[in-house]
DNA sequence: TCAGTTATCGTCAAAGTGACTATAACTTCC
DNA sequence: GGAAGTTATAGTCACTTTGACGATAACTGA
């Protein structure tokens, strides 16, 4: 057998490689999925937008540097909402410095989480996603956030992540409008409202209610244990 | 700004790992749901069963490892089926040798295809996943085999990707097997023969016929063009 | 030829969905 | 202080899909 057919078992000069993780962490607000970014001070793509992303600590686990590097990003003390593995990036070229293997990571974020404003210059920023697919995104950044616009949209689909955008309590409409802007399409109140309301364990009301502008107050509902939707909701609806 | 806070941007002296490739390989045979194991010549786990993998090498993609080491296994020209990258696993501990982060693959092959006996002792072979998971297997492989089995029957509802299962020509038979081994449950044949049939794109009639053992002959199907299933199956179903 | 087996076609009731009507309960504008 | 506008929520109805299952077709083996 050549020695080249089992490099596995032949630790001793093995390539090395740099592992990082990479954040793709979304949120809705102002009626827009937007991401969080951060502009790169460094050479290469000096001065253009990333993703938040870092080493992974000879310590440490992926899921542990991933939510390490949301916290600093973001300053909160623990990343609430939710936090995926997404996918791995392992181009031989993507970093031209040296190889570079990248987890990706994506998280679903309530609005109300401000990033934490730096003293350097490499603020992190919530920015719409069209804004940062059409910026030049250092790396294969824009191919990293392309996928997990996809995962989100799917996810949304056949599970209850989407109160994972919202805070703690929400309406039915906050939770439609997250469909909304994170697919593009227009749900008919109604027949969402069946569908969320119908589910087990999906929404847990509260009992309380809200007034925000004109209209008949919503009631005001929590996660409940519900994962999964089946049958799923459908994104297939024109937006007249 | 501590050095430790950004050290992405510290390249020297980068916490060095091995990347490597991982791969899940799944087929059904004789009525089981069977992975290909390589049995481990050196330490650690030595004469453990462990999952097909390697190392990346410097000038190929993830995805590229991951299909090389398929055809290092099995001895096939192209890995066909299906091929898809799963996950990947990094704890600081994995391997006790060095910080090894292995990005695990999900491949799906017909039956048809036999792994490469070997002149060494290391030979891969089908295993039923209950052996497999049962048995003592190297590293977190037996956290990386569930993990595939997982998505590979979640995938079976929403994708036809079943069929990557099969042969190139089959029967709705060996569809339906397919599903009920993998899923683990009895599916009515003609409420699945009506639904993989009315599923446009899903299948596509050869107009050839087989016939195997007693019963009337069967139509041979190819793969058809679509990938989704929407309305998806379910696989709610007591084995009664 | 007959019994057994598998493939395929149909039937029917229950569940879920899209489109839409109807009320409820607020705000805002005369 | 209404009237009009707006949002929330409850139903209605036709249509699609599904699970359960009856019926028929076309083969094998005794």
């Amino acid at each position: 057998m050549p020695p080249s057919t089992r490099p596995a078992d032949d630790l001793a000069g093995f390539p090395p490689v740099a592992a990082t993780v990479d954040l793709v962490a979304l949120t809705v607000r102002d009626d827009a999925l937007q991401v969080l970014v951060v502009t790169r001070t460094g050479d290469p793509h000096a001065g253009e937008l990333a993703l938040p992303g870092g080493f992974v600590h000879p310590d440490e686990d992926l899921d542990s540097a991933a939510a390490r590097v949301l916290v600093e990003e973001t300053g909160m003390r623990r990343p609430p909402g939710h936090l995926e593995q997404l996918k791995t990036y392992g181009a031989p070229n993507r970093d031209p410095r040296l190889r570079v293997v990248s987890v990706a990571y994506l998280a679903m974020a309530p609005t109300r989480l401000d990033p934490r404003v730096r003293g350097d210059a490499a603020v992190a920023a919530w920015v719409p996603v069209e804004r940062a697919l059409t910026a030049p995104l250092a790396f294969d950044h824009t191919t990293i956030l392309t996928d997990a616009i996809s995962r989100a949209r799917s996810k949304l689909e056949y599970t209850s992540l989407a109160a994972a955008f919202c805070g703690p309590e929400f309406t039915v409409s906050n939770l439609r409008r997250v469909y909304e802007v994170v697919w593009g399409v227009r749900l008919d109140p109604r027949n969402f409202h069946r569908k969320v309301s119908s589910t087990p364990g999906f929404i847990i009301d509260t009992g309380h209610t809200v007034i925000d502008g004109p209209g008949r107050p919503a009631a005001l509902y929590r996660r409940g244990p519900a994962t999964m939707l089946v049958p799923p909701l459908t994104r297939e609806q024109p937006d007249t």
